[in-house]
DNA sequence: CACGATGGTGTGCACGGTCACAGTAGCGAT
DNA sequence: ATCGCTACTGTGACCGTGCACACCATCGTG
């Protein structure tokens, strides 16, 4: 006399409410074509009964998994290292869980995992994915389109505008009013230290600066880092010997910022008189820094909402559209 | 003539192969009664036709979904904020790519998202569950047991040990081994910021912070936090009211000890010379400090790999066991 | 030579849904 | 009375697998 009996099927269900399995299907599909009595006893049942749908068995039916991927197309220390990833997932999670889709969590950071993920998801495993990051060189993004899956970029996709849907911060301009509040500051030796300049954020981050500096741009003040603490660290160190005048450094990520803050320190410059720093995304440790960090505000929330959201679209069949948001100065100490 | 017909199943397969589904079928599940032409054969046929098995029919006539759950039953804000989180996401993550095994993360913060959860996990959607951080009034776990869901939890389940596996670090040896080298250094009167008093963790380290102090403890020196950057801020502020005279601070993470080192700084102690500090975990921002936290440290990476070997085995009919793993000190400049 | 093992293979059914289609009842209009 | 229309309901086929079972050679053995 177990309860481990078997789970309950739509056909228990149609049983138990006196109606057939396929007004049981279209009560759970919500089709309109249900009389109000047909669908009161067919609640009633899937209550009594503690009915849930088998998710497999839909799925082979309509060969729709009604599940979504979150692909992180990145080295795994960089998820392990990058806060704004988890803030991404935290966003996405959060916007799911109110519609019932699942979300997957992908990580294929080598090109063999590439083609491994590629194929479970050309497979029809997933309906659509979120694409975080990916850089230029990549083939994962034309992989998924070759193959028609719906695919949301984070960032603007370089190479893709248009054929993929995409949601960014506006990095140009972000970039732009960070090096022109450096300005006003009275810095006229600003240097730069960006993100890699294979992806979207790192030249578009770059450009804005360049743009806003002007007759003020030199090469010598640019250094190239790859979002890590330490690579931030090290490329201050680089610009410091470069250019030991300079006199504020606009760093493309608060991560690498925190470095660049550290080698500053260690050199005996003070934050912000001799030295003044600006980052970008307002992640947790911009405020937590010594001095506390003055940065650009990426709209993180807004950015995984809308990515859901324009996902979800694109599913539907909509064309795909790029969504560009803004970001805004956060003045705190460094500046 | 376009490409997009048709997924090809195992009928193409079997089909271009010279075989039946059947046949198809043991080469595909590693079945050992097949000949070896056949099974070249199929090899070949799988290889030019692209056939990827449809994981939804699988799961329909199995009835095991071959995926897990990462279920995270904490307000959403912790996963933004503690980066503990995402190590454990990354490891799990990173070990179940080898192994064609999809991860989907489940993130429940509400009563009502856990009655959701378990309802969707019970229906078979998942054949297993690694349970992040139950705090003691949370029915998930019950629940989960109830419906005889292989569960393996991170960290002591309270209430439930030999019911279900779990990894855990050494929580109270790594809080003696802490409060012993506060000792050594010579400190007499140290505090401590434990964390939450529902969650093993936080239990643990205070009873092997308190066995370590023997007749120097005092309950005067102990405030709780919650694992945020900010409870470590108000704890430390709490702890200098109560006892100025404090010369030592053992913190149960490290983003608390970033809170509280804060505020020591800003209440113009030095670290270490006037108040050392120590930590757990050794997450990223224990060395991007100033000064850098000495602080225990968690085998994060065993941790998530041991959970998902360990889930495995559960999954596979064992019975459930715990594993304990050892945490060490890394001794910098706090203390 | 009959026989039972043994290794290999093909086939029907079940898994739990969806969907197209056929069917029915009620009702107003012709 | 017949017809067509609308609103609803039931049914069978099908989605792509795995699995139990039946079957078929082959071969060594008594």
């Amino acid at each position: 006399m177990s309860t481990r009996n078997r789970r309950p099927t739509i056909r228990d269900v149609a049983a138990a409410a006196g109606v057939s399995r396929g007004t049981v299907s279209r009560v759970l599909n919500g089709g309109k074509l249900v009389s109000p009595e047909a669908r009161a006893a067919v609640e009633a049942a899937i209550a009594s009964t503690g009915y849930v749908a088998n998710q497999h068995a839909r799925s082979l039916a309509t060969s729709r998994s009604n599940s979504i991927a979150f692909l992180l197309t990145e080295p795994q220390h960089l998820l392990f290292e990058d806060p704004n990833f988890s803030v991404l997932l935290r966003g996405v999670a959060e916007e799911l869980s109110g519609r019932e889709i699942p979300l997957l969590l992908m990580v294929a950071g080598t090109p063999s995992e590439w083609r491994q993920i590629t194929r479970y998801v050309a497979a029809g495993h997933v309906d659509g994915v979120l694409l975080i990051s990916s850089h230029r060189d990549n083939p994962v993004l034309a992989d998924l389109l070759a193959h028609d899956v719906p695919v949301v970029a984070c960032g603007v996709p370089l190479g893709y505008e248009g054929r993929v849907g995409y949601v960014a911060a506006d990095d140009k301009l972000g970039a732009v009013t960070m090096a022109r509040h450096l300005l006003e500051r009275g810095r006229t030796r600003i240097a730069m230290i960006t993100g890699p300049l294979d992806t979207s954020g790192g030249t578009l981050r770059l450009e804005g600066y360049r743009e806003a500096l002007g007759d003020l741009y030199d090469e010598t003040l640019v250094a190239t880092g790859d979002y890590s603490r330490e690579s931030g660290r090290l490329a201050m160190a680089e610009l410091l010997r470069r250019r030991p005048d300079l006199d504020a450094v606009f760093v493309a990520s608060d991560l690498m910022a925190a470095g660049a803050l550290a080698t500053l320190q260690a050199e005996g410059r003070r934050v912000p008189d001799d030295v003044a720093v600006g980052g970008f995304d307002d992640s947790g440790v911009a405020a937590a820094m010594h001095p506390a960090l003055t940065t650009m505000r990426q709209p993180f929330g807004r950015i995984s909402s809308e990515m859901v959201r324009l996902l979800l679209e694109v599913m539907e069949g909509e064309e795909p559209a790029g969504i560009m948001l803004p970001t805004s100065l956060v003045k705190r100490d460094s500046t």
